[in-house]
DNA sequence: GATGAATGAGTTTTCATTCAT
DNA sequence: AATGAATGAAAACTCATTCAT
């Protein structure tokens, strides 16, 4: 976290970074760049949400009401702004899965965990389709998704060691079928019906209790 | 199959249609028009399978080796194209789907169909896109992925008079892991590691299995 | 009319105009050619008067049942179809002209030539819009609207002659008012009613009435 | 006239017209944009002018010194375009039209109007093609054409108020008159010599006398 | 700093004409 | 000679990004 020391932006493009010298005096951001800041952000959620990573930069600008001009100065590229906005979903989702993962019974927690992040990824087109973008890249996007991934060894970890959770299940083993339940939840918010996702979440819950002793494959 | 009388073109746009007239005695196709539907076909094929259906129509054409006025003729539309390539995949798809059906015992059955459906969905980016982009339309590309439907539905069937599946798993559920789980597939295939979805898969046919007694949820 | 020897093609290209060599043996055209350039030009006629001059070729060649490859070899572009076919409507026109001309009394003449010319005009898109494109070019289609201007001129000599024809009248004048009145025409009969240009045309015989001695603009 | 309280932009399409909020400061246009908007309504006008409604939108573009992207800005489709630069013809027209048809005595206001009329019509290919294009549609750019109708109407009863028009002859006749002396117009400045309409028209108005009491044929 | 107009390469699709079969 | 498949140069329109005001 870069630009922490502000307290006011901490992901994403900083544009004074680069003015700031040894020795020169840091100036605090003006009022009006912090809301303009956060009116992006907010509106490039919602737009990146409900339209997926293909929406008109346009669009999230007019929704945002600031000028193109705007956005691009606060995020020099799309990317950065798509990737700026799934960071910060990432930060709030990774700060909820470590309160699940901390507060209650192993198996409890890996459920609950599933359950947020399928109604979490239920409503948020481009979350869905940059974990498959960027499924094999270390950089950019995935740099945040890779944030979650120490919630969930830890929590496989917990289950393993309590005996909830079938032998050989690993957090990456986790991690996919996030992407795939995902996927689910999604189709079944389009269709309006979120139990449907919700039984197919069960499934894999059930499958992954430690009564099946089948090693999984591997090698 | 409105041209399956020729015996030689059974999917997709065929320019001479309106040519068939009552009695006319129907030509064969000249071979190389043939030749570049295929090639057509097959570079389409691989374009959409590996860069999903957002590809640019030249580099089909390039990449097949014709002009675009050639591939227009034999697919007035992009999405005609994209149709008739997934098309031929579903129906490849849902003959040995009813093979796999039919043969074996029921559990063995569902098991070698998904098996199937996912190592198809993969390899084909495209495939798995339209699935979401198609879930709530009755129309185009998704009648093709309709046509598994009677499949699974027979396979269930069978399962839960075998007794053999969970009981009140339905239709739907299997198509929808089906989307679930090829999501799976086509990341864990990015990584170039297969094994990767045969574990989401083995979860999912574990849940699946009649030892969980659990209501699925409903209403 | 260069190949009017063969008696089977007034109009248009000779195909095997090019192999008639000093003392070759002329062969007579093949009884299919003969056949299929009749289709090509009925059909063209056809196209061109219900669709104007932007058809799509491949439609008349479909309609006259004969593929591209014929078509382009009695006529080799497009803009020579259309002459062709311009030119026998012209041809024939000009035929039913002469008459009209020589048998009744001038006034009647007149307005029998101008009566034929709007009912052509009205039921010809092609035609029409000629006339506007190749106005002021003296070659391609315009040398056939051309036959027509002696017919004219004949016309308006003899209503002169008569005296019943507004003083100062010339052929030109008369050509200019068909063209107006034709596209009246035309627009009248897109709403399906002939008697709107009748009444155009009506004020316009009137017009030309001798009764009206005020000179016509000059220089 | 939904722009009309900008006092800056009365025709066309408007890019901002949805950031006008309940009580927001309508700031003034950017110069740049003005002039641009300005040029490109030139140069499309007398393209459209010389050259028809074929012409193609990067020539336009170009001569107008814009890039495309600000011709779309502008004028998101060309048929948008096109309208514009008619209506604001038509609007302009509409308002000589009224001006003439109330100042002077109901035959001289008659004439005025038409050889008003003829005059634009024949520098504009565009215009007179629309007037066919449109002749039988309620919408689009036939509804800038239909404004003139209450105008022709007036002059009309006007002039049979004061007998100086033929019996019989209806806003309509004058109408398609206009169209067909339109054309004629257009030709005839193609030869530059417009004395060639003068003629046409004088033919006309005559046969548009009262003088003339034969019936004009209906039913 | 903010604004939003301008840019222009890139995308899909059409159709007169050519040429292999 | 006939066929109809192949060609490819346009043409309309989009949108991430830059830059004048």
């Amino acid at each position: 976290m870069r630009s922490g020391r502000y307290g006011w932006s901490s992901l994403g493009y900083d544009p004074d970074m680069d003015k700031v010298a040894e020795g020169a005096v840091v100036r605090a951001p003006r009022s009006d760049a912090v809301r303009n800041r956060a009116s992006i952000l907010k509106a490039a959620s919602h737009a990146f949400a409900t339209q997926g990573s293909g929406v008109d930069v346009r669009e999230i600008a007019r929704s945002a009401g600031v000028g193109m001009g705007t956005l691009y100065r606060h995020f020099p590229t799309k990317d950065l702004l798509l990737e700026t906005v799934l960071r910060e979903h990432f930060a709030e989702w990774t700060r909820t899965a470590w309160d699940a993962a901390t507060d209650q019974d192993p198996a409890e927690a890996l459920s609950a965990f599933l359950y947020d992040a399928l109604e979490r990824q239920a409503n948020h087109r481009a979350l869905v389709e940059q974990f498959a973008e960027t499924w094999d890249t270390t950089e950019g996007i995935a740099t945040c998704r890779r944030e979650l991934h120490p919630v969930i060894d830890g929590l496989v970890a917990r289950c393993h060691d309590a005996g909830v959770l079938r032998p050989g299940v690993t957090g990456e083993d986790i991690s996919l079928l996030l992407v795939g339940l995902g996927r689910i939840a999604q189709l079944a918010s389009v269709q309006g019906d979120p139990l449907l996702w919700r039984r197919a979440l069960q499934i894999a819950l059930d499958g992954l209790q430690p009564i099946h002793r089948e090693e999984l494959p591997s090698d």
